[in-house]
DNA sequence: TGGAAACGCGAGCGATCTCTCGTGTTTTCC
DNA sequence: GGAAAACACGAGAGATCGCTCGCGTTTCCA
């Protein structure tokens, strides 16, 4: 290594032009066609190069591995997820009924995801790379940490261990739903969603109905 | 079926010793592990190989490919799967309580899964070979199937698109669940089922609760 | 306007994986 | 006992994939 002895930063900022900056968002774009249509590990970053229509050796101007596509890629979309669950699992009034929580939370979930349908792919295949099986835990546990405080505001006097074993009982069935809703299309789509938040409601309603003594299971019209 | 399958010309049956037979149980022993700890496409025939204690050209005396082993252990497993569920889904007396019909559907499958966790590593992966899918389909449709009619006939004024809807998420749920489930052990374990029949019998109690004037838990108009 | 740096190309290197082949050993059957 | 068939081995052929390298082109900036 004989470099110069300027500080030996793992980023070496390289000063991007406009160009190189359409190229790689072509290239995400590209490298999402082609994981959600085959996989993580079965894409070839030639063949999202070719989907980019560029050369395997313009890719790894932008990108330093495949991983990295699917590192930057998968670190846009939880950042878009974030400020989307960070509004949709926000602190809710105790008095809102829960058709209304689980309803709103589901539809903004659902939109995205199927706005995003590389995210599931990345996300739920067991074939991802290591730093991505990070950021995946991270969101993961971010999600059940929101829905565990979220219920212990609900259930103050529910056991620790029950509360995150339901909240990953919740986003194992959301996610569940979620491989159903993305498999259909136009109003079977919106049934499934429908059946989504019926599920999580039934599910919930029991544990959360009768909280301050309201006995009520489903609000009767 | 001793030696009479020369009406396929396609197939030259070859003659297998004990030894033969012995060697085609360790290979698939051995491949069962190898794929659930790694998936499919990430294991490697010399990896299976190896984890039986043979040469990779001993795998390929009793396989014609990688594929052939995951058709060969996948189809033994649906085989098995197909009298278990043959059992736990049986017609039912329209009078037993859903929670028993649930709960003892849900324990023979999760016996199942829990005994052969190659089973859902193979089913649930998005890189199975072309001739595995359609086993799968064949599982899968066959369990929706056996669901619809155990729905029909507990609901027979439903339509038939609800039916089938509510009978794959009914699957769904379970898969989800399942991955849960395998995910823990021992007493967490056993939690995590109780929550998988709590899930199934609050979703369908409002859909049958109601029948023959049978008022469940929740009674809507 | 000229040089440096970013961009772009595509043949091909090295690693890995599936599967074959030639050879030697064990079992079966007459 | 001996031939034929089944079993076993392991090196390596053939194919694929991630990624590199040398060189030509475009853009930026002094």
């Amino acid at each position: 290594m004989p470099e110069n002895a300027e500080t030996e930063a793992k980023e070496q900022p390289r000063r991007r032009q406009a160009r190189g900056e359409r190229r790689i968002a072509q290239l995400l774009e590209a490298a999402a066609t082609v994981f959600t249509t085959t996989g993580y590990t079965a894409a070839s970053t030639n063949a999202i190069a070719r989907e980019a229509g560029v050369s395997p050796g313009t890719l790894y101007q932008f990108f330093p591995n495949k991983e990295a596509i699917a590192i930057e890629l998968g670190g846009r979309l939880v950042h878009e997820m974030q400020t989307a669950y960070g509004e949709a699992l926000a602190p809710v009034d105790p008095a809102t009924p829960l058709e209304e929580v689980v309803g709103a939370a589901v539809d903004r979930f659902m939109a995205f995801n199927c706005d995003h349908p590389v995210f599931f792919a990345l996300m739920h295949g067991p074939d991802i790379p290591g730093r991505m099986a990070e950021d995946h835990d991270a969101l993961h546990t971010g999600l059940v940490n929101r829905l565990e405080t979220l219920m212990t505001s609900l259930l103050p006097e529910a056991p620790q261990a029950d509360v995150t074993r339901t909240a990953h009982m919740v986003l194992g069935l959301y996610k569940a739903g979620l491989e159903l809703v993305l498999a259909h299309e136009g109003a079977e789509r919106e049934a499934y969603i429908r059946e989504v938040k019926n599920v999580l409601v039934r599910y919930l309603d029991p544990l959360v109905g009768d909280r301050l003594g309201r006995s009520g299971s489903t609000a009767t019209p």
